[in-house]
DNA sequence: TATTTTTTGTGACCTATATCACACCTAAAG
DNA sequence: CTTTAGGTGTGATATAGGTCACAAAAAATA
């Protein structure tokens, strides 16, 4: 449990210096929360009052269509930041869902926590800052591939940067990140 | 030309507020630059030393693949932010090019000079912060678009979003925004 | 104004990918 | 175990959109 927090303070730490201080300041603002798999974190419609840092787990951030089908915006590891960020920033009702695809464990950061941290510990708003400028360029990279590549190029390039998953999750969640059918995906491969 | 810093000026009260002081220390940081129509302000391989805020004018941000095809990732209009953000903030060689659709005017800001202004002034540091987050948002949303719609629908919703621009720019490079062929583009419309 | 360059439309044809249908297989749940 | 629900592969066929080719129109430049 302990661990969990030393596990945050060191992702904080990769960007950003803090004292102890600032530290003991910030960490009460990080509440726990677990959920099994199949649970949703976020559905559409509801109000986002908390991004999501994950200690442990695994899930998808995602829209579905007029035909039903799901599109996955984000697959979120452990240590990944979730969260529907238009809803949260702006308090708007969601407009995705995020969900688990396996048991998962986070901690909670609200709207108000987070800016009550920016704004005491201006180290923070500088992580925060940093960590979304590295989010704008992976989505910037993310269309760039969908613009250029074919969705077999796509799966190659996946599969070269998160090897790991593709064992992880079933082939159609991975089509269904990629922007390709099902079956399609399953005849390329090799 | 002193108009064009009371209009930064209040692009940053937009969002937050700033202090006569904090305004006199942090406009000197941004210097101004020209272009006209067809010049870059970014080619890749080069060192990107600086992002615009742009004053007056319309660029293109984008890519041109192993076919020699461009694909567009940002169009940026008065007010608008661009640089090649990857290369800027990581300090690495730009992988885009960004030039002049229009005669163009931009205020320049080095890193230094953000990272400064950032760290002396909060306010900015917070206006980043959360213009990056839109910008995230944003992104979130085109992704959305390319993963869920179809060509043309993805061409009324551009059309809904920015109707001005589609009168501004040529259609070709509609097309390389949008994810499709000229040609295809062309047999839509109406 | 004359001339070159860029933009746009449209036909003919091609290709990547979607869709539908079904069989098999694996893993969870009773 | 046995049953059920997902997950996966593969054929047959449909379709959105790509590519190539050419001509007309519009815009930039001489």
């Amino acid at each position: 449990m302990n661990d969990n927090y030393q596990l945050l303070r060191r992702h904080f730490e990769e960007l950003v210096e803090l004292t102890d201080e600032e530290w003991d300041f910030i960490r009460p603002h990080f509440k726990d929360k677990k959920l099994k798999k199949r649970q949703f974190l976020i559905q559409t419609g509801q109000q986002v009052e908390h991004e999501y840092w994950i200690i442990k787990g695994l899930l998808k951030s995602y829209a579905i269509d007029e035909k039903g089908n799901e599109h996955i915006l984000q697959f979120a590891l452990e240590q990944y930041w979730v969260s529907d960020y238009n809803a949260f920033q702006n308090q708007q009702p969601a407009s995705i869902y995020v969900d688990c695809i396996e048991d998962s464990e986070f901690f909670a950061l609200s709207l108000e926590s987070r800016e009550i941290i920016c704004k005491e510990v201006p180290a923070i708003a500088n992580f925060f800052r940093l960590k979304s400028n590295n989010g704008f360029v992976s989505l910037q990279k993310r269309i760039l591939s969908l613009l250029t590549q074919t969705a077999e190029e796509r799966y190659h390039a996946l599969e070269e940067k998160l090897p790991h998953l593709i064992q992880r999750v079933p082939k159609k969640l991975i089509a269904a990140y990629l922007g390709v059918s099902r079956e399609t995906l399953s005849r390329f491969k090799l």
